[in-house]
DNA sequence: CTGTGTGCAAACATTTTGCAAGCAG
DNA sequence: CTGCTTGCAAAATGTTTGCACACAG
């Protein structure tokens, strides 16, 4: 049974983090729990690099390596509070799992953003996921085109 | 204007191919006709590594390295003759672009790749784009999952 | 105390680049 | 001939691992 942690306090999400920690027979932490809290804090995408050095900067006073970023990221996916998506060019980045699903339309000129949720869609997806006997774990669905605004310009 | 390459046969590939080597002053080499014939043949999803393997045994009389392959696949993508997905875990995959337009379904444990198409969706996806004033031009849609044979493994 | 977690550096895996020689045009 | 292309090896990236010390429980 997987746990849903959407719109999660970062309180609640601390708890969820130290239960599967304590569940694991593993220990809790600065360093788990710094970077939990910049994840939290910045709800972008972000590279293992990017967050490494945010920690770092954020946290001055802990000593942190990058090779506790991947674990702890790792760590952290197994048990889905963090999920990562692979974008083309740009790798692989991850997100704290604690938004509501939406997907993005992206503007190709201005490069504006409109988040936008179809449940049709997903029920396709679901549907196309199924017919293959696959379980859907996950999508990235990125439409681009040009917004209304950039229309007028050209 | 984007050229469409859709249901090519591999002669009308390799003159589109010279075509564009032509056009950018650049040089036409057995090497070159090489990867475009082993893309051609093998209408899978190739990792670079893959691919460079493939060729050498098919033309064993020719000598190729792979950074030959990795250049000629970035000239390759740069003129849409080929197109990539990258895959989280199984890193950047290419396939030749004669293939009518679908998406992927990928098997997160073992990166097997599913190509499917859905009317409805791409009709929603339009619709969607105008509801917002967007004018769509493209998207992208990887929908990630475990296949049938990686779930009786757990 | 015990055993997990950590940083560091080395090891890996993958992709890119510099270079001198090869060859297409 | 000219200069783009190639293979090779070295370099650059990105990620993982081995190890001895640190520290949570």
């Amino acid at each position: 049974m997987k746990k849903n942690f959407e719109e999660m306090s970062y309180d609640e999400l601390l708890t969820e983090f130290k239960n599967i920690i304590k569940a694991n027979g593993l220990k809790f932490t600065s360093q788990r729990e710094a970077i939990l809290r910049t994840l939290y804090d910045n709800p972008q995408h972000f590279t293992s690099e990017n967050l490494y050095m945010l920690v770092k900067q954020r946290h001055p006073d802990l000593t942190i390596g990058i090779a506790t970023v991947y674990r702890t990221l790792a760590l952290l996916e197994e048990n889905s509070l963090v999920s990562s998506i692979s974008l083309g060019i740009q790798g692989k980045k991850f997100e704290i799992a604690n938004k509501p699903h939406h997907d993005h339309l992206i503007c190709k000129e201005c490069g504006k953003i409109v988040e936008f949720g179809n449940e049709k869609i997903e029920s396709l997806q679901h549907q196309i996921a199924k017919e293959n006997g696959f379980e859907l774990t996950d999508h990235l669905m990125q439409l681009y085109g040009v917004c209304s605004e950039c229309k007028k310009e050209t």
